[in-house]
Order: C-alpha cells, then structure tokens, then sequence
DNA sequence: TCAAGATGTGAATAGTGGTTCACTTCTTTG
DNA sequence: CAAAGAAGTGAACCACTATTCACATCTTGA
C-alpha cells in the first residue's frame, strides 16, 4: 500500500483526459467520424495510442462521450434561447430557439453535422438520438403551450416538431443548404426561421405583421 | 478472330449484372451500406466475388449505380404524383408529392435511409446529392408556380423546398420518426402532410378549408 | 473440333484501423 | 531510498474487406 490517488494526480489524469476528447472533438469538427481514428486522436492529444485506452475503454466509449458533451451545449443554448421569454407567443419563442440552433450550427457546420447525422457506431447512435430527442422535445414542449392558448393550429406536436429538427439540420448543414456551396451563411437563417414559423401554424387571427 | 459477343451472350451478361445490382439493392434495403460488402453481395446473386469485378470496377462504381437506379424510381414516382394534375394549387401539388414520398419512404425505410442520408463513398455520395437535388427541385419548381400566381407567400424556394426534403426525410425515416419505434406509419402521413402544406405558406386569402 | 477470346472462380493479397500487452516511467507512502 | 502500484508507451496483433490474378470454363467463328 504505496501508492493512492492524490489531487495532484488526479487533476493530471483529468488534464490529460480533456486533452484526449478535445482532440477528437476537434478531429470530427474538421472531417467527421471517419476522420477521426484512434491513432489520430492520440497523435493530437499528444499521448500514446494506449493512454487512450486507459481513459476509454474503446472508441466507441470515447465518442459517446465527446457527443454527449458537445450535444449537451448545443441543446443547452437552445433551450435557453427559446426560455429566455417563457410568456412571449410561441411562434416567437421558436423562432428564437430556431435561431440560436441555426446560428450555431453553422459556426461549426461539419461538427453539426456530425452530431445531428452521421452514421457512427450504435453506442454513439444513441447518444445523438438523445440529442435530437431533447430538440425535439423543447419544440413540443413550445408548440404545446401554443396550441393550448390557441395561438397555433390543432397538430400533432411531435410530428411537427420532428419536421422541424429535420428541417433545419437539412437547410443548415445538410448537403442541400445555400451554404454548403459558399453562400452567406446569415442569409440563409431569415428564409428558416421564416419557414418554420410559417410550419408551426399560427392561427390566422394571431399574425401581427 | 474466333469469338465475338452475341446476342445471346449480352443477355447472360445483362441478366448475371442484374442480379448483382439487385443483390446489392437488397443488402442495403436490410442492413445499410455497411452492410453490403462485396463477399456478401456476390454470395447474394450467386456468383464469385471476381465475377462482380468483371462487371464493376469498384465497390463505389457499384454502388453509384445501385444508388442512381433505385433514386431515379423514387424522384419520377414523386414527379409523377406532383404533375398529375399540373393546374392544380402548389398547395395540391406539394401535398400529392410529398404523401407519395412519405409512403414509398416507409415501404423500404431502411432503403429510403440509406438513399437520403447514410453517408457513403465519396462516388456514391454525388450520386445522392444528385437525387436530393431532384426532390429539391421538383418542389421549388411548383413553389416558383405558387409563389407567382399569388397563392403562396413571398419566400425564398429554394430554402423551403431543402427544409421540406429535411423534414419528409426526418419525420418518415430518421431516428425521432415516431414509424421507426412500431408505430402505424399511415397515422404519420397525414401529420406530415399538413406540416408541408401549413410550411409553404398558402396566402391566407387562398385558404380552402 | 480447334483456337481465340470472354467470362467465371475463389484463394491469396494488401491496406486499414481498433485493440492489446510487456515494458518503462512516474508518483506516493513507509 | 525502496516497494507498490498507477499511468504512459508504441510495436505487434488481429479482424475485416476490397481487390487481384492465375487458372478453369464457356462461347463463338472458322
């Protein structure tokens, strides 16, 4: 009994392992899953390949968890966006969530891509579907809250709400969008916001402009 | 100069690269891309692996045209559908396109999934962005109409029609679909539907129902 | 039937990338 | 400092697959 744990060590071992899921954060930010093997991540982080395994015990693991905190932000930011007026109407109140998602996304398009829909390993798979469950779910949430004032049309929230995730991710960052060919990315967030606002059904008698 | 192709020869040929492109369809419709290596693809149409070499250079080359195919038939079924009746309303218009390719979508799920989004080879991927685009333009195309003929709201189409692509693929096949956990998929077209007609932006004045 | 060429075969090859492990280095405690 | 154990290392290993190629078989025209 020589040997225990101390702070010193264990601040290194959590250096050392951020080191490690930035690293491959960053390599999905620049080509994606594929892009990103363990040799690769290693390379950048600056350590052996087997460090890396002493971290994470396979790169399915590893991932998991460099989606579940990247999505984590990104889900954060939205939610809060479309928080931020808990009382203004919904049509507002998502097309402020919606904003944010957009903006976001585009800053780190491929990394948004990778989250919202690249083919990865089903370990991964699962952490995204918890992701775009949780945008889905702060729009059903919204479009409720509407559709119970009467601000919004009678619909099925979820299947709206769904769309709509689907939407975006294929306007933003999906091989169609404007700004995948070196459009303005800015330009493209208006046409969206307009599109989904116009997709959540807003009571006629409630349209102000 | 003893033996030159007959006839009858290009017919074998024909028949034998048949089954191999419909194995190869067959393989992704269960399991996905990754799920249709050449071994098995071969094994499927009953010939050895150098077989499908002598009629395919490569597994991309391959693929492209099993993609191409099985696209072209999804994007005239949609076309068709939406040109049915070219004077109808966008709105009519829009809503018999997309209810076509909502439920061809469901019928082979996992193809549509692997036709719209699983990433692929490089080759194989222009072949899908090929066949994106073709839904996308399709839509923009009645939406132009709508859009001068006054019945559709001022609006960028060809933002719409991408958003509308991403929302039919997200809601019929992606992981939030509510199809994709046992649910009825006829109860999700309907839903969807309305989603893509409320999100075209009918001017109010031209509101039927 | 025979030669020429096309087509079919499948074991062997080669590239890729995740994972392991014997070994070294570092840190702590007595 | 010595022992114990944790952390770090990276070459070797292994599984998986696309691709090749020397060989066999079949088809045609003379």
């Amino acid at each position: 009994m020589a040997y225990r744990s101390t702070k010193r060590t264990e601040a290194r071992r959590a250096e050392v392992r951020g080191r490690i899921t930035t690293a491959a954060r960053e390599l999905i930010a620049e080509g994606g899953y594929v892009n990103a093997q363990m040799a690769a991540v290693a390379r950048r982080a600056g350590v052996a390949v087997g460090t890396v395994y002493r971290h994470f015990p396979s790169k399915p693991d590893l991932f998991a968890e460099v989606f579940r905190e990247a999505s984590q932000h990104e889900v954060d930011a939205m939610r809060e966006a479309a928080s931020e007026r808990p009382d203004a109407p919904a049509s507002e109140r998502v097309a402020a969530g919606v904003e944010t998602f957009a903006r976001r996304a585009l800053r780190g398009r491929r990394l948004a891509w990778a989250l919202l829909a690249e083919p990865v390993d089903p370990a991964v798979e699962a952490e995204r579907l918890e992701f775009r469950r949780s945008y889905r779910d702060i729009l059903v949430s919204i479009l409720q809250d509407g559709i119970a004032s009467g601000e919004l049309l009678a619909q099925d929230p979820v299947t709206t709400a769904s769309a709509l995730v689907g939407a975006i991710g294929e306007a933003m960052v999906g091989p169609l969008s404007p700004t995948a060919n070196g459009g303005d990315p800015e330009a493209a967030i208006a046409p969206l916001v307009n599109f989904c606002q116009r997709a959540i059904g807003t009571e006629p008698a409630h349209v102000h402009a």
